[in-house]
Parts: structure tokens; sequence; C-alpha cells
DNA sequence: GGGCTTCAGATGACGTTGTCACCTGAGCTA
DNA sequence: TAGCTCAGGTGACAACGTCATCTGAAGCCC
């Protein structure tokens, strides 16, 4: 009987995407050491070798998976911000835990989120077929990694601006991720136990909002350096 | 001419502290990946195999110089707290900052103090020569860590609580401490460009500063769960 | 259809690393 | 001095990332 017909871009496709399945999945279970491209390979139905028709080796792989893993988010918050039934200090308070929701959920993927982006290719290692690699196909760009973190960054300022206005947004909005980051990242490394801190990572989120919402309105001004050093608040 | 007689125990000493400096020098160097046993060995002057009489391998041993970095800023924060000519908001200004200079000049130590706890020993491996290692001697002990980062806590606690009172002292302890961890990460992840975000890290841990100082005074009061799930803020 | 090109994937190989069992020799103790 | 202890050295092994090279089928042009 006849097959499931696929052309060879196709095939690659489907490929490609079964490398970025088994690549998540085998992060979720052990975290980057455990992200091994024979693994990999082998649970798409490839060999070794394989990852590196389709990403720049182990780092490309990883910053795709990065790159995944912003999009989704950055498509829930899009969909906070353009829910009529929403009020902004809910949407703030969804974005900012979906962001937790993530380091709950997929705790090495969250870490991916934040790494430091790749340290630049072709430090090493200048073999002809990686020069063909980096002018023709193969992703694992760390720059769509940035570009997708970017189109979230955008989403989210847009729901500050409209809790605490336009001129405050960018500051506050800073403070805000950096501020739900931090309680994600201490609760995921289990820097956040209640028996110490009396307190939760969705309590501390409620007050860092509360605090933001309420002596946010006030315009933030920026202030002038002082010889190099910030005048004491 | 007679060279300097050092007993067994102070050699043991010497060459434990010369593996700490190597691995230290290397993990600022490049990073985790960069921390190799056998180049520790060979900058302390031993072979390969060495490292392992004193740490409970590599793990181990980046588990000990999280401790000793822990130890560090204990004493930093220490300091401040019982520095009788600053005020409070000065103290906690300190800390914070202190943190987060840690993060800029050791970006690698920095987020080894933040890594989740070592996910237990003997987990796979159980030689002969682990058992004894286990009941005898050889350190780097997560549970070291984060006895070290206690120190820091309680320090820095009380400074906390100082300024916003007792009772308000550990979930405000944890929000400033979250916060200025989440901008000292999001800063040496690249993540708080200037360009992006209009801001600098120094100013937004001024700013979480007053937002707690400002408000903080008054009593916090822990919402009870409805339902498993907190109500809005 | 036949021959050529392209390219996803397979394979062999290499250097590096963490880790271990085992060995050695110098300090310590009885 | 004889025996023990133990810090350190050594050989070995499996696993890994990476690369050059090979293979075979899909695509394409005449």
């Amino acid at each position: 009987m006849m097959g499931a017909m696929v052309t060879r871009a196709e095939s690659a496709a489907l490929t490609r995407r079964a490398l970025l399945d088994a690549a998540a999945e085998l992060l979720d279970l052990g975290g980057p050491e455990a992200v091994t491209l024979r693994e990999v390979g082998a649970r798409a139905g490839v060999t070794r070798g394989a990852p590196y028709r389709h990403f720049m080796g182990k780092d490309g792989l990883l910053d795709a998976v990065a790159t995944e893993s912003w999009v989704r988010i950055g498509d829930q918050v899009h969909a906070l911000r353009t829910d009529p039934a929403l009020t902004a200090s809910e949407k703030l308070c969804g974005a900012l835990r979906a962001l937790i929701g993530v380091g709950r959920d997929q705790p090495y993927r969250y870490q991916l989120l934040f790494k430091r982006p790749g340290h630049g290719p072709g430090e090493r290692g200048e073999g002809l077929d990686r020069v063909m690699r980096q002018l023709c196909g193969p992703e694992g760009d760390p720059a769509a990694a940035v570009r997708a973190s970017v189109r979230f960054q955008d989403e989210f300022l847009a729901i500050v601006a409209a809790l605490v206005g336009e001129r405050n947004a960018r500051h506050y909005g800073a403070l805000l991720l950096a501020g739900a980051h931090g309680i994600a990242d201490m609760e995921l490394g289990g820097h956040l136990g209640e028996d110490t801190w009396h307190t939760t990572a969705d309590e501390l989120v409620d007050t860092l909002v509360r605090l933001v919402a309420d002596t946010g309105e006030t315009t933030w001004q920026r202030p002038r350096p002082v010889d190099g050093r910030l005048p004491a608040p």
C-alpha cells in the first residue's frame, strides 16, 4: 500500500520538530546536561549527527528551544493584554504569574529564558561546513531568542503602560519584570522556603504589583548621576 | 637548606585551599564548563584525581566555592548592619548593592549562589570509596552552602527589620532580596539593556527600596487563601 | 526516462571530560 | 622500627560534542 507521501522538505521539517520536542522533553527531565545530542537524535528517530543539519550544535538547539518558549509566553501575554474583560492590574498579575508558572512547570526551560545569549558563534572551530552553515541555513540563532523576548517585552510594556502611564512604563516595567524573575528564580532554586520567609511567591508578586500600582502613577524622575554615583534615595 | 616543614594535615589544607582558589579563578574566567578537574588540579600543582580527596567530585568543589562566597557576602552585610554611621535605608541599599556587585564582578560565581542545591549525593555510583567519603571526610556538602546563605539571610533580615519593623521583615525582606536578585540576574544576562528599559540596575534598586520603605511601615496582612487561590490584590 | 545535483541523514573517528579502582610513598603512631 | 593512614598519582573507561566523510534518495533539467 502507499505510505504517506512526503517531500524532502516536509520530512526535514518533521525531523526538526521532533528534534525540538525531544530536546525540550529531555531538558525538562534533567536539565541541559541531560540534553544529549545522541539521545535527542534517538528520540527523534535519527542519529547523533542529524541535529547538526538543523541547528548549530547543542547550543543552537537549546537556543531554538528558548526561542519557542519566548514565543509561547509572548502569545500568552498578548492574549492577556487584548482581553477586554480584565483590568490593567489583573492583566499585569496574569502576565507575571504566567512567567512564574513557567518557572514552576518547566524550571530548566525557564532558566534557559534568562540565560545570557550565546557567547557569539565561531569562537573556536572554523571548519568549512561551519562557515557554510552560518551563511546558509541551520538555525539556532541567539538573536532569534532575543527577538522573541523583545516581542514579549513589547506586550508586557503595553500592559504596564496602561497601569502606570507611558512615562513610567519602562522603569516600572523593568522593576516588575526583574522582581517577578527574581521571585521565580529564587523559588525554583529553593531559596524562597516558606519556613524562612513566612510568605509565598504568589504573595510576593501581589505585594510587588500593589506597591507599583499605588505609587507608580506619580511620574518617576530619573536622578542625574553626581560624579558617577547616584545620590542616596 | 631546610625547606619549610609542614605536617601532612597542613599540606592537605594547603592543597585544599589551592584547589578552591584555582576553581574560583577558572569559574570567573569561563563559567562552570571551564572548571575542569584536570585544569584545577594542574593549577593547584596536583593531578586530576587529587580533588576527589577533598571534595565530592566537581559538584562538591563548586558547592564549596559557593559556600565561601556566601560566607564572604555574609561578612559584608554583617559589617554594614553593625556600622553605627549608617541609616537603616543606607544599610539596606548597601546590602543589595553588595549582592549586585558580586553579580557584576563575578557573574558565574553569582549564578552559583542562587543555584538549586545539589540533587542529593549518591544518586548513582555506590562505590566503596564513595561510601567512605560520605562517612568520613571530603567536603562539598550542599547543606554547608545553605547554612552559609542562612547566615546572610539573618543579617539581611535584621537590617530589613530595622526599616519596616519586625512584623513585616520577612515578607518585605523576601521581596527586596528577590527583587535585587532579579535585577542582578537580568543585568548579567544582558536582559536589562538601557536601550530597552531606559533605566539602570542601580536606579531600579533605589526605586525598590523606596517603594518598600514608603509603604512597608504599615503592617502587611497575610491574606488567607480562598479555596487554594489568593484573592486578587 | 536518464543522468546530474542537492542534501538529510548515517557513520567512523577524535579529543575532552568526570569518575573510578588501584597503586605508591611519605608522615604518623604504637 | 614496624605497621598503619591517607594524600596524591596513574591507568582506564564510558559518555559526550564535534567534525569530515560517505550514502542514498528526492528533486530537477534535458
